[in-house]
RNA sequence: UACGAAGACCUUUGUU
């Protein structure tokens, strides 16, 4: 099974979802069961393409054929219901995990908020944001992202910045994924002073300047009038590895 | 104890 779960798993990962539900008839016939693993594999594979109708029919079968779904199962689930923007089914199967007994770690609590984000259910991602803290479980970075891309996504950059703020004084370090966000969305509120900000703070992080954020930190210091700082920002990106 | 397999932001690909 492990042979097929990799194939499964590398046919998903190269959005090929239907040669991986082919792949799952075929251990069948090569009388190789299907387990736990190899079902989240082919759930997730689906979800990858969007696919997210499919992913409830395998879970379906693998209900049927008497195969365990665990925490893997359902977080790949509810990935799945995030990438077709179904946040209701995500937060039914979020139910049905609690209802057997699954508690959801950071991951699965990362995937709701992301459900919550693409299907723009702001004020829903915060709320999960907030179930998660009272079950005990430590947003990471990653959960953070999820969190500020749902305030972005619905152009609530002050939002942004207040979770940003919870997030420093949680102590969760934000990565370049982190700063994009949040730039974008105080690009999209032109919030510049805000973005001066964000720069010293992108800065004193060494996070990597891209492109994008370099674009938005320029606009920001000539809008302010912070030509020193444009000019700081200019020598640093012709720097290489700066 | 370990010993080829699975889940979250971003990245790749496809659709608009």
């Amino acid at each position: 099974a492990p042979a097929f779960t990799t194939l499964i798993k590398e046919l998903g990962r190269t959005g090929q979802w239907e040669k991986a539900v082919e792949a799952y008839r075929a251990m069948a016939a090569a009388g190789v069961a299907p387990n736990t693993i190899t079902y989240s594999a082919l759930i997730n594979a689906c979800g990858k393409s969007k696919e997210w109708e499919k992913a409830l029919e395998v879970y379906g079968e693998m209900r049927a054929a008497g195969v365990e779904p665990n925490i893997f199962t359902y977080s790949a689930l509810i990935s799945s219901c995030a990438k077709g923007r179904q946040w209701k089914k995500a937060f039914e199967i979020y139910d049905s995990m609690r209802a057997a007994g699954v508690e959801a770690d950071a991951i699965t609590y990362s995937a709701m908020i992301s459900a919550c984000e693409k299907s723009k259910q702001w004020e829903k991602a915060l709320e999960v944001l907030a179930a998660m803290h009272k079950a005990g479980v430590e947003a990471n970075t990653i959960t953070y992202n999820c969190v500020l891309a749902a305030c972005e996504k619905a152009g609530q950059a002050d939002k942004a910045l207040e979770v940003f703020q919870a997030m420093l004084r949680a102590d969760v370090k934000p990565n370049a994924v982190s700063f994009a966000t949040l730039l974008a969305a105080c690009e999209r509120a032109e919030r510049w002073e805000a973005v001066m900000d964000l720069g010293a703070r992108m800065a004193k992080a060494e996070a990597e300047l891209e492109a994008d954020a370099l674009r938005v930190l320029l606009t920001a210091a000539h809008k302010t009038h912070r030509w020193d700082r444009a000019a700081e920002l200019w020598e640093r990106a012709a720097k290489p590895g700066g």
